[in-house]
DNA sequence: CGCAAATCTGATATAAAATCTCAGTTGAGC
DNA sequence: GCTCAACTGAGATTTTATATCAGATTTGCG
């Protein structure tokens, strides 16, 4: 998780905390959850100034509850949306997906050149969805991001 | 702009400078923005509270910024996504688009059944882009949102 | 019209999230 | 070890939005 020098940052304290305690979370995080299992010396300053330079760095990527609610959580390399469900708040990577396709030639309709865009997809995930059929114990075919143990609350 | 009896909501002073307010709006704006330009006696409380009343309503939507900023616009009813440019922050419907064909499909590999999603979609319009061939002064196909000058700065 | 009850409002306090400031600390290269 | 730029923590600050609550306004109903 050091990919810090790589981009030219220092191998500091508190970047190394920090990193060793994103490596520990089983779930998307928010920087003050993170930054309360932290040794109390490090400054929640430092834990934004650090998850910043992480998603700069593709390491990390921001999910967005539908609350609002803005997380931190492992980056699936490259670019890629998530499934998020609104019962337990697991987060998958939406693979798939060829939604750039799409836009893009939407766009076109519209003499619209783009350059970037925003995608969460809320809705409810195997486990958490009204029993149907997934009780059967079909395999599972599911890109989790964490190692929930498939029991939503 | 009066949707508000239809749901039960008392038409009051306040309610109605707000809906003025809102329809003389040219762009996208901000809660604070239309507070301005509402009499002073209009409490910044009523117009979160009246927003909030209207994009309920579908009668406003709401626009995220790349930047993280919120700001509301008049619905062209039902569910659409807006191009967003970044330059002059002009705001497209987006039309044309089957994004939620694409996204049920995607979802179910993942064994996921979606609620709802937000998308955003940035980049530069005709107007912004490097100049290229639009000049030229080909018919408009825009469904634009505002009546922007065409002007961008 | 005029009353009563519930809704609505404005001022202000408050909350939440993230950034800024700045003096002091630390790391990297020599 | 030394030096200096990068980094850090504490706390103040900003931004955005919501909560509180006493008082004002609307509506329905006679």
């Amino acid at each position: 998780m050091e990919a810090f020098q790589a981009r030219g940052y220092r191998s500091t304290s508190p970047r190394r905390a920090i990193a060793v305690a994103i490596g520990a979370e089983q779930h998307h995080f928010t920087a003050e959850e993170l930054w309360r299992k932290l040794p109390r010396s490090i400054g929640i300053a430092t834990v934004y100034r650090t998850l910043k330079i992480l998603v700069d760095a593709d390491v990390l990527c921001r999910v967005l509850l539908e609350d609002g609610g803005l997380r931190y959580q492992l980056s699936h390399r490259g670019h890629h949306h998530h499934l998020i469900c609104t019962e337990c708040e697991v987060s998958l990577d939406l693979i798939g997906c060829d939604i750039e396709d799409t836009l893009e030639s939407a766009s076109h309709i519209h003499d619209f050149e783009i350059t970037g865009h925003w995608l969460e997809v809320y809705g409810l995930c195997a486990d958490c969805a009204p029993d149907e059929q997934e009780l059967s114990g079909r395999g599972s075919t599911f890109a989790r991001d964490d190692s929930h143990d498939g029991h939503c609350h």
